[in-house]
DNA sequence: GCTTTATGTTCTACGGAAGAACAAAACCCG
DNA sequence: CGGGTTTTGTTCTTCCGTAGAACATAAAGC
């Protein structure tokens, strides 16, 4: 992808950068803004701030809302907000479900439909075209009112984010599928999702709350805890993709080179010890057994079950570590299956991650979790879709 | 490091804004530009190319060259270059040797001093005091002429990059020192240099072959071979450096949880294998070994010695499988005494990568290795230094 | 010597932000 | 209850930087 030379800047360059400052202002504070508090938060004046904040008014980007008459002395403010009729699809395939969700610029989940079904080695056009039909209903009910900016797609494997296509979903079993392609025949009109990898997504939730608006970490390392492991490196704010989209890896790092054999063809990957099926084998436990279960029976004594967490805990150890020795991340956050077992797995992960990470000794890592609804992917890839909104308001208004 | 909300551009942003942009044009062709081809390069009309240029000039950011009479027809064309006449200092301390080294815009060495020495163990205010002389003495010369924009300090080890102290630099022995105090006391005038982890900035100049003049590869992984393995990945042509400036530590990537103990506390770090020390006294050879006969002796048939490199080659096959299907990265670049061994250590280390990396059924990594002048930390503090200048260039105009 | 071609300069027009003055809508207080 | 105070939002002028067009310049081609 050759990055264009940079075009000059002319006026209309200036107007559309102060238009996305003014939508990203008001989308990243905590509640509603007045014009003279963008004017504050730019630092432009308040004439300036007034007209870029009419101007994304009249486009619908900002809404105006009813204005309260608030305790303190002077004219009373029109309190801002972003778009509650601009909106995003995000849709999502995994192993265990199909997740269509539709966010509005404020963050809030407008409408979702999910279903859990176990799609392994599931046939690609047959499910896809479910997820089309799912979504299609979605947005005939109460999304009439939104104006889609756009749509995502969260698929749990390496996706080719040039030409759009799913190349390996190891979990599904699918490879080189036209997963765009073969969902949009069953989405409305032109309505074509760009696809990205789950973990990155559901990284991005953690990133921000809402559209443009920073959660309480800014650089972390994401765990995905699915039958595999998927993850996303995010560095100040942003998920890193990669030079192809194919970042976050973390479950093919390798823990042993004398260990057991993975899919992917290399031996003793980190999803060997800590993946969902790996895990529940060397614990000895069916492998549906719920999160919760695990963690009551290790708590109780079972020794199986402890080793297979201890295991599990240090293969995690190993090879995160080195991501963060390599990424100098502060935190890693724990999602998916493995944010429900983070209570046995993080004393041991930290105090490893203590011992071999080398800046441990000025800034001990932190481990954290976090267990959202589910489908995160669903959520990020309308997150990104809404993102597009904001880096570029000026396609919106037209 | 809160992030600022951004602030409103204006009338003079865009001054700013295009003048950096034709500065980084001029610097970053091939061949000296004439005002027109700025104009077509950036997308402005000659008009304005012609008034930022000559603004430029002016401040003697770009230099207009003799218009030598080209064989085409039409007014012949002013040449401009990068200023000559601005310029900036790297410096570098290393295990085994001191450098300074003066750069001008257009990436040309105008002065350097290296001085070949033993330091680990040295004294940091003894070696740094020495390092301060050898830069005075430097400037003294025919830097004369030179407008100085800035200056700056590789060094083998973890720096802070917000308070600007050493943490550790395991090679020298030294521990939390005010590296650039010390330095900039022997500088002078008020000259303090920037510091900066010797292969961020020794990756900087292959990431860059002249202050904003790009190098053939945008985005790969750094190995810096000293004695023991530093690293910086390079993305989109910019060394991330992670939030507190420690990214990189490839050297402590951890290959076997059962291998030997590391200096920094863990075990069966990539060091152990691949480093310098290690790798000699694997096979047997003395500490100062020079690379060149530890390559003759392999292709001699020497069994330690093979053993030793093909060990070698297996860690850093392990450990940057890891790195890459985390960062995915296109290309591997090996610098230091690794670049001296890339001919035993290539075959073997692009098939482990082959079989290793998730990725590489659909874009084999590459691995290459550059053999420049030595201290390339200091050229790549000089760079840094320059490549502010290319950022904000109004600064430099007053 | 005239035409052609490309570079560089000059001049006017336009768009967008700054800044100041003004209008509006509340509260406070005598 | 009416004037002063305070904060918000609007209007108007000024300034600045780029666009665009016309023009000047310096070469080669014929």
């Amino acid at each position: 992808m050759r990055t264009t030379e940079g075009t000059g800047a002319r006026q209309s360059t200036l107007r559309s950068s102060n238009l996305a400052l003014v939508l990203r202002t008001v989308c990243a504070a905590d509640g509603p803004l007045s014009r003279a508090d963008v004017a504050v938060r730019t630092g432009t004046t308040r004439a300036t701030a007034a007209r870029l904040v009419d101007e994304l008014v009249a486009g619908g980007l900002l809404d105006e809302g009813e204005r309260l008459a608030p305790p303190r002395r002077g004219r009373p403010a029109t309190p801002l907000l972003p778009g509650a009729r601009i909106g995003a699809l995000g849709l999502q395939v995994d192993a265990g479900l199909l997740a269509a969700r539709l966010l509005d610029l404020r963050g809030r989940v407008v409408a979702e439909r999910v279903e859990e079904d176990d799609l392994v080695g599931s046939d690609p056009a047959r499910t896809l075209a479910r997820l089309g039909a799912l979504a299609t209903d979605l947005l005939a009910g109460p999304a009439g009112e939104l104006r889609l900016a756009g749509a995502g797609l969260a698929l749990p494997g390496l996706v080719d984010v040039e030409r759009h296509l799913l190349l390996r979903a190891p979990n599904l079993g699918w490879s080189d599928v036209d997963a765009v392609g073969l969902l949009a025949a069953h989405l409305p009109d032109g309505l074509r999702p760009v696809p990205g990898n789950e973990a990155d997504l559901a990284a991005r939730t953690v990133a921000e709350t809402a559209p443009g608006r920073p959660g309480p970490m800014r650089d972390f390392l994401y765990l995905s805890g699915q039958i595999g492991i998927g993850g996303a490196a995010v560095v100040g704010g942003q998920v890193m993709t990669g030079s192809a989209g194919w970042a976050g890896e973390v479950g093919h790092v390798c823990v042993d080179p004398d260990g057991p054999p993975c899919r992917c063809g290399s031996t003793g990957c980190l999803e060997q010890y800590a993946g969902r099926h790996a895990l529940l084998a060397a614990a000895g436990l069916p492998l549906d057994t719920a999160p919760a279960e695990v963690v009551a029976r290790a708590s109780a004594g079972d020794a199986d079950v402890r080793r297979a967490l201890d295991a599990a805990a240090r293969a995690l150890g190993v090879a995160l570590a080195g991501v963060v020795n390599v990424l100098d991340l502060p935190a890693v956050v724990l999602g998916g299956h493995l944010a429900a077992l983070a209570g046995p797995l993080r004393p041991p992960l930290e105090e490893l991650l203590g011992r071999r990470v080398l800046s441990a000794r000025w800034r001990r890592p932190v481990v954290a979790a976090v267990t959202g609804p589910p489908a995160a992917g669903a959520t990020g890839a309308a997150l990104r879709a809404l993102g597009d909104v904001l880096a570029d308001p000026v396609r919106r208004l037209g």
